[in-house]
DNA sequence: AATGAATGAGGATTCATTCAT
DNA sequence: AATGAATGAATCCTCATTCAT
């Protein structure tokens, strides 16, 4: 995937990279377990796919779960970047469109990247006894995201306390979630973006019904 | 291995019994499809479980996508006698009380039988190449639940259209989706309920917002 | 291995005979844990020797640690029928003669039916830290026929307290360890018979040895 | 790994580090070997004990086989040295004294540095079909020990002649051996040098029978 | 004097499924 | 209406060993 170094077309190389194995078989994981799930991801797969033996694999991640974990933090990664891409926001923007616009972003990065929540996803529903460590990788990033979320809200709501903050977030994320699950079930045919536009005046209406729970904060 | 008595022969039960035998495989499989997935409902798993060999599980069904596929109607059947409870609206209800009150019976019956969303939910993200029958009777399912839909709110929402009536059932129905996984996550302290009442706000939003887009129909 | 019926030469047959094919796997690994020791018997090894697949092998068996406890304790079995030829002991036989034929009866059995005491060894001396089921088998056995020569010590040696007789038992097995052990390191070329025959004045010394030291139990 | 500290070069030290790895390898492959036998020594478990790479671990020994002779001669010489503390006899002391006092040192040996005994007497039962050096160079070093005892009992016992010093040498050996196979699963509560000491008379007994059937050698 | 990386063979075990009874 | 027994393919993972650096 690296660019080749131009001149001296491969004289000697094949042996020892590590790096650049390791990327490959975290590379095939990704994909293979964004498309069949944590169980779905067989080692025989990834090996096949990523062009190394299986046994190569258990030198990189000590086991399948190690694996995988390392998937959700990559596909964390990259769903992150997407995340970052500075916001339009138009001089005296409404509250409307500036949620609006925040809206706009996070359906543009799932749309692009969307490893993260739909593995995450398969591994919070999949409850299995032993709580694999590529669930807990998950669950502990969606917290951070979460926290920002939060942070966020604190800051921008006036009339929100940190609880309430907390739970407009909350619904934030679950409607988040929802129009992703409703995409990958009808496919390409449904704009996840102008979905996730239409978000906004969810958000604000609940978060207005929010406001008028707070037991008046600043309000003389 | 039930005991066989030698002489007084029990006058009834005995017949039929092949039923109670298929009700103990469902049983099994269904709680363990709701705990670990398509792949984690292994047949060896669900035989112990139900106390009946594996081979007779084949007796029963077919193979283990007829028995998912079983799962999924049972749990379906159960959930929806959850949301058959009858709506108890008082004369002149607002528009927000009748929304409120289907919510709240929606997040009830979620709480009591929450296998087949979840299972769902996990058939839906599993992509698997092969698309189970069980997957297909998930989707079959919910479709029809998501026609009922758009039927009450085409006959409820005088502003929206055809059109817009699907589009209002689309983020309904994400928003349930998203409260349900977060509660999935967060366990039993976050109150299920509650939060789909609140959803009830963000839903007339919605449709408000559909509406105010809808280019006029029987507006005067 | 069973004689074939002798008329109609195998019409049918073929399927399912489950104590047969219990006893073939028994037996191959019966002979190549003998052979190879708790880690050289590989399920691979078995399923080949026994020519029934490995995943027939765990129908029998819940794991390879359950096999070996069962080759334990067929081994022992024929063990113990080697050790219950009656000993021909004459009227008025000294002391000295009597030990004489019970030795030789231990190791005629041991000569016979080796598997038992040398798997038995290896998996004492192999402390591996979970402790398998085979080893828990083999010195559960091995504790009862302690017991039995504690019990007939102090019948036959009057002048031994039930200390004195555990003692001489512990020593008694030690020497039959260590001359079993002896013959497997020099192989055929060794009498193991006569060696043990010649051990019986060596038990006896130790018998007079602990008594001298038994505080004078019905001594006047 | 080791911090390289850029100016003022250590004085000593640096060189010759490859003698500590290989002692520190050698260390652990003792550890383990005395744990878990030939098979349940594996180079992973080697390496990751000794804190030394694998491909180390093959830099200084040429196989698995090759590392475990050395073990197997390191553990001799560390029991070698056990067995070499002067024995402390005192004037005129009997025959059975002097027995008893050999016994003793021989039990403290083997109390103090059990490793070669217990993987030898592993690698002797394991009859493999390989023969790996490590078991040839147990029996090698046990030969050697073997025909010193026969040598001191042809000099002490003057009525056996070299068939017999063999002969009392080798139930010598086995009773000695038997008695840590005992100990080897009695655990700490069953004191070794005691037995070894009571094992004297035993050894003396079976001195005297053998010397009864020598065909009068010396006998005036 | 060492080691990071790789690798094929084989380890135990579970899988969904079948079939004779 | 059921089930004991069997089975081939696949599962994850560990093995001893090698080799370029």
């Amino acid at each position: 995937m690296r660019d080749v170094e131009p001149s001296t077309p491969e004289p000697r190389r094949r042996r020892a990279n590590g790096d650049e194995s390791r990327q490959k078989i975290l590379a095939a994981a990704t994909a293979i377990a964004g498309e069949r799930g944590y169980d779905g991801t067989s080692i025989a797969l990834v090996s096949e796919r990523s062009g190394l033996p299986a046994s190569s694999i258990y030198w990189h991640f000590k086991d399948k779960d190690a694996l995988l974990a390392a998937v959700i933090d990559r596909s964390w990664v990259e769903w992150v970047a997407g995340m970052s891409t500075p916001v339009q926001i138009e001089e005296g923007a409404s509250r409307l469109e500036i949620m609006r616009a925040l809206m706009r972003r996070t359906g543009r990065a799932l749309l692009e990247s969307p490893d993260f929540l739909r593995l995450g996803l398969m591994l919070t529903l999949e409850r299995r006894p032993d709580e694999p460590a590529a669930r807990t990788a998950f669950l502990h990033t969606r917290g951070e995201t979460f926290d920002q979320m939060v942070a966020s809200y604190a800051e921008h709501f006036a009339d929100l306390d940190e609880a309430g903050a907390r739970e407009l977030a909350t619904f934030t994320m679950a409607m988040a979630d929802g129009l992703f699950v409703a995409r990958e079930i009808r496919g390409d045919d449904m704009d996840l973006v102008q979905h996730f536009e239409t978000l906004a005046v969810a958000v604000l209406a609940v978060a207005d019904d929010l406001a008028a729970r707070t037991p008046s904060r600043t309000r003389v």
